[in-house]
Parts: structure tokens; sequence; C-alpha cells
DNA sequence: CATTAGCACTCTCCTTGCCGGAGTGCTAAC
DNA sequence: GTTAGCACTCCGGCAAGGAGAGTGCTAATG
């Protein structure tokens, strides 16, 4: 079916996309001619657009307005038409500035480059950080947190912390504490949480653990804390970018169901986890998405990883009319920023 | 002046704004005088809205419109002539639930809460946490966080986490850095942020400081990562909960004023920070609240308190047209529920 | 003397009809 | 195969007109 057209054919399917992406408005064959030089005058382009609309690639609105690129249609530009604009300098610089600012803890890193990917996109940005159960840790640390009410953070490579509370533990005095928590440490460094989880697990079977006090404490309150899989986070930044898109700014309905789709974690996730596993840059149209409840939306994403082991993605959540030239090299350069920030981290 | 208006004249302008408040359309004289009984007619009531007028208390939005009620005639109406309407029972205990699903960190309870708070209100939400500088530490821990970064870990009465990060520091034993932590523990439990600073550095002044290793380092490593004052957080809740209101729903540039606006923790912290010293409930209508560049809406707020003193705030945010009678029990009991959940932490 | 009926007036909003523009599809000519 | 020409369709804008809602003013009323 790509093959099917001719090199004539998908340059007026390039050039109607890209004008549709201009200018949001229903492109028509006059337009077109123009555009090409005239090479081909409006009737020719006319004829050519009435073969792509059968092929499914372009619609219209109403009998006499011009011709919109349908969810084919941009998939078929974006795989084989699109060319890529090169990120200008400044852009770049600024990219680095804001993950520079980010030096505190990683969510802060997270979203002043998400930050910026939006205002520069126009589109809303999001981070997904994938559940920490295959991250690497680092330390953790079982600390005080109320009466009968402890709480264990754990640190992980890459600079995400997390917290777990266990409720109706008995008090313990701060020296046991210590000595508990210094304990699971040792146990934990280099550890996955799946890994460290199935250890504990197997430690507690051992005689051992029954007759060593402290190691026996440390066991079973680590089992308490991580029975059950923490979830990702979840950052979005710059919603009101969304009201540049004319599609969202004219169509509360529409507009409405993103923002409450942006309030439903789970959904965001669904919505990204694709780029999670995939090294490369995915883009999905409309209703490629799994998202029956926003089958009118794009998304354009790309994992990052700690090391060698993807742990979130980074993209953008837009119409389908994104200026995606521009937008897919952004969000890669923002991905690969993220990785080599978290690579010494 | 707001007892130079008779009890016929308040009368009316409380049918006025309620009118108002339930319809989100210009209310004529003929519509109240139906609402009085009758026992005015349309013309007398037009002479008394004249005069409301002129006190400012009404406006036209033009020669032959009904009436809307200013600034100034909500706040009038708020003052004097709100009469609180009963929290549903239904109502009330959702909130409990949703507190009790909030079981895990502060932070998820609070996220929970405000969250319900919006969706019963139809607003969006907004939480926000004092800067932690006040609040009494209940534990802190040095973890390691990566090559040359230590994480300092504070947890607060109440169940705030919060980290700070310290960069560039040589790395120590693990066995140094639980001493190390633990001494500092020691120090902290029980004192403010602030006082805990202020002791560091007057220990740091002594001599032993100068010969005890662990307790030295102890002190340096404190003293760096509490130099600057951390932040308070925020939370919104039920962004999407606004576009129910008209006058969001149909003036995109509002909205974005608004979204815009949600994404600068500093001008959130300027539209809750009243309510958060007080011990009742602050409404500000339109231009009273301190933020320029949202004059046109409204803030219903209220402190909620660890103990003694306050921690926090959580309100609505929304147009002058809301429902107070309503709203303005739903967040006075949310703040109370939130004051009692972390009483007992 | 406050209240009210009556009335002329104003302004919005909706409908209707009309026109121009943009774009199409088809056909016939090149 | 391409293109010029043409009839046709549909949208958007604009003006005119009428209904409806509401007002302010005035004069009559209890």
């Amino acid at each position: 079916m790509a093959s099917g057209m001719d090199d004539r054919t998908t340059r007026v399917l390039r050039h109607i996309v890209e004008d549709y992406i201009a200018t949001a408005e229903p492109v028509g064959s006059r337009t077109i001619s123009k555009k090409m030089g005239q090479a081909l005058s409006p009737a020719t382009i006319r004829n050519i657009m009435a073969d792509l609309e059968e092929a499914g690639y372009l619609a219209q609105p109403h009998t006499s307005a011009g011709r919109v690129p349908t969810g084919a249609g941009f998939r078929y530009y974006i795989d084989h038409l699109l060319s890529r604009q090169v990120l200008a300098r400044g852009e770049m610089d600024q990219l680095h500035r804001a993950a520079g600012e980010g030096n505190g803890p990683a969510d802060e890193l997270v979203r002043q480059v998400s930050r910026l990917l939006s205002n520069l996109a126009h589109q809303a940005s999001v981070v997904v950080v994938s559940s920490p159960e295959q991250q690497i840790l680092r330390s953790v640390s079982f600390m005080r947190a109320g009466v009968e009410r402890i709480l264990l953070v754990t640190v992980m490579r890459g600079g995400w912390v997390q917290h777990r509370l266990i409720e109706g533990e008995p008090d313990l005095s701060g020296d046991e504490l210590e000595k508990i928590s210094a304990f699971l440490n040792e146990l934990a460094e280099g550890q996955t949480l799946l890994q460290l989880r199935a250890r504990i697990l197997s430690e507690l079977g051992k005689e051992k653990a029954r007759y060593d006090r402290v190691m026996g404490r440390a066991l079973t309150m680590g089992a308490r804390a991580l029975v059950d899989a923490a979830p990702g986070e979840v950052f979005i930044e710059g919603r009101a970018n969304i009201l540049e898109q004319p599609e969202f700014a004219e169509d509360v309905h529409r507009l409405k169901r993103i923002l409450r789709a942006f309030e439903e974690k789970s959904v965001i996730f669904r919505l990204l986890d694709r780029a999670m596993e995939s090294r490369v840059i995915q883009v999905s149209v409309g209703i490629e998405n799994t998202v029956e409840e926003l089958p009118d939306i794009s998304v354009v994403a790309s994992g990052y990883r700690q090391g060698a082991s993807s742990v979130g993605s980074i993209g953008l959540i837009g119409p389908l009319r994104m200026d995606y030239s521009r937008v897919i090299p952004l969000v890669e350069y923002a991905a690969s920023l993220l990785t080599t920030m978290f690579e010494d981290r």
C-alpha cells in the first residue's frame, strides 16, 4: 500500500500535511498547486487528492471544503515523508540549562526539562517514571515517622526516592532502628527492588533469621514494606500550552476529556508505555494509541535510560496536527539529555 | 455602609446573588419579584436595584440586561446574608473515606481529600503545605544517593518527607554515614528545622566539634544541606472541573490565565497564604486576592493545623460565582478533617 | 409619599435570506 | 494524461427584522 503511490502523489500528500500543520485549515487544490510552483494545475491536484482520499489518507470536512489529513495520512507522512528539522543551537542550550538547574533531586530535574520541552513545542509535556521495581537500589533506610509508624525510604540509582509507610509496628529504640536499617541497607545495595524482595523472603526462611533479633526484625519489616509494588510516577507540565492549539481551544469538550485524562495516572501510563520499552522515538497518531477515550490525540514520546535499563519516558501530548518535523527532534533530544543526566548519578 | 441598607434591600440583594449563582445569567426585576412572592412589583424591585447598583453591589452588562453582582456584591452577600447549608451525611462520609485511603504518606492523604473536595464542589481544589521550616522534625537520615552525593531525608511530624541533596561530598563508608546520621538524628528530634539549623551552627562554633570527627562531619553536612529554606509544596486537583463553570468554559483567555497560574507555585502560594495564618475560613473575592493576574477569581480556603501550628491550607479556586453556601462548609470540613488526620501522626 | 401600572425605549439574540468565496467534480478539449 | 471551464455545493459573513427581556421614567394610586 505504501509503495502503491507514485512520487508525485506522495509529494502532494506531503504538501497538504505540511500546509495543514501550519494553518490548521483544510487545504484546497489551488493552494497546493501554487506551493508546488504551478507545475501542476489545481485540477490535476484535485484528481490526486481524490485518489488520496479514496486511499484513506485525506478527508473532507464537507463537500466544498479543502482536504484534511486523516490519522492514516499523518502516519504515512511521519513514516515516509518527514524531514526532520535540526534543533536550533539556542534551544539545545536552553534544554541544557534547564537540566542543569534541576541539580537537586531527580524529580526536579525531570520537571524542569519537561516544562521547557512543553514550552518549546507548545504542547503539554509528560514524563513517566516506570515503577521502581526494576530499578537498582543505592540505599535504604528505616526512619521513625510517628507513633507506631515507620517509613522505609529507598533511594534508587538515578536519584529517585521512594517512601513506604508501615503502620502498627511496635516502637523501637533509636538504636535498634539504626541497626535494623543498617542491616537491610547492606542487603539492598546494588539489587533491584524485585531482587531485594525475593532475597528477603528467602532469608526469612533460613534458621538464622529466627534467632538473630536484628536480622529477623529487619527482614519482617522489609517484607511488610515491600509487599505491594509501588506505582510509577507521572509529571505533567505545560497544560496551559495545549490551549495554544486551536483544536483544543475551540472545543471545550475535547479539552475537558484531555484534562480529565491528565488526572488519571493510569491513562497517562497507557499512553506512554509503548515508548518506554522501545529505544527509538514513538509517535502514536490518533486511534493508534491504546486509550479509547482519546482517539483524537497524538503522542510523541521517547524512553530514557539509566545505564542499560529504561526507567521512563518523556513525551508530548497534543492534537494530531503537530509540527512533527520539529517536535520529534525536540523530544529525542530531551530524552537523550535525561539519559546522560542520569548516567552519572 | 453595610448598615446603610434596610432589610428589604438586602433581601433583594440576596435573591439576586442566589439566582445568579444558580443560573449564571443576569437576573431581572421580574424574576426577583416572583421569587419574593410578588410582595413587591417589578417596578419597585427596579428602584431597589438601581440603588444597589449605585452603591456598587450590582452591575449591568448592558442597558437592557438584568443585573449581575459585583465583587462587592458577593462580598456583602458572603459577610451578611449567607446561610450555610448543612453538609450531606453522604458527602461527609465520602470525605472520610478519601482520608482513610490516604493511609500512606501524607501527600497521598492530602491528594485524595483535595481531589474529592474538587469533585464535590465542581471547582479546582488546591492544597498548599507551608514551608517545612516551622514544622517539627521527627527524624532525619543521611543516605547515600550517588557518587559524592548524599541525601538528607527529613521526616516531619505529620508525615511529610523532604529531601535535600548535597553534592561533592567525599565518600564515606557506610558505617561512618550511619554514625553521622544517628548523631544528627539525635540532635534533630523534636526541633523545628529552623531550630535545628541554629543549633547546628552554634554547635559548630564549639571546640568539641572540631575534635570529634563524627560530630564535626555531621554538623558540617547538616549545615550544608540546610543552607537554604525549602519551599512549600502545592497540590492542585480537579483542574478539569473548572470547565464545569461556564465563565471559564466559554472564555479561553481566562482559562489560559488560570491554567498558567496553576503552573506557578508562587502564585498559588500568594493566593492561599492569607488562609494559612488565619484560624477561620477565608473567602477572597475577585480583586481582593493579591494576585494581579487574576482579578476575576474567587478563593475559598481554610488553614489546617498540626497540633497547635498551622502547616498549610486547603481551598477551592473558581469564578466569583460560586455556591458559597455549600462550598464554604465543604472546605471547612475538609480542613478540619486534615487537622484531625494529622493530629495522631 | 412610597408603590405601582403603564409605556416607550434599548439592547441582545435568533432567524431568515442573501451574497461572495472557496472548493469540488465532471466533462470536454488539448 | 493533463488541464481549462463550468456548474454546483457548502460555509461564513452580513443585514434586516422581530421577539423577548429588561430598563427608566412618569403619572396615577392607596
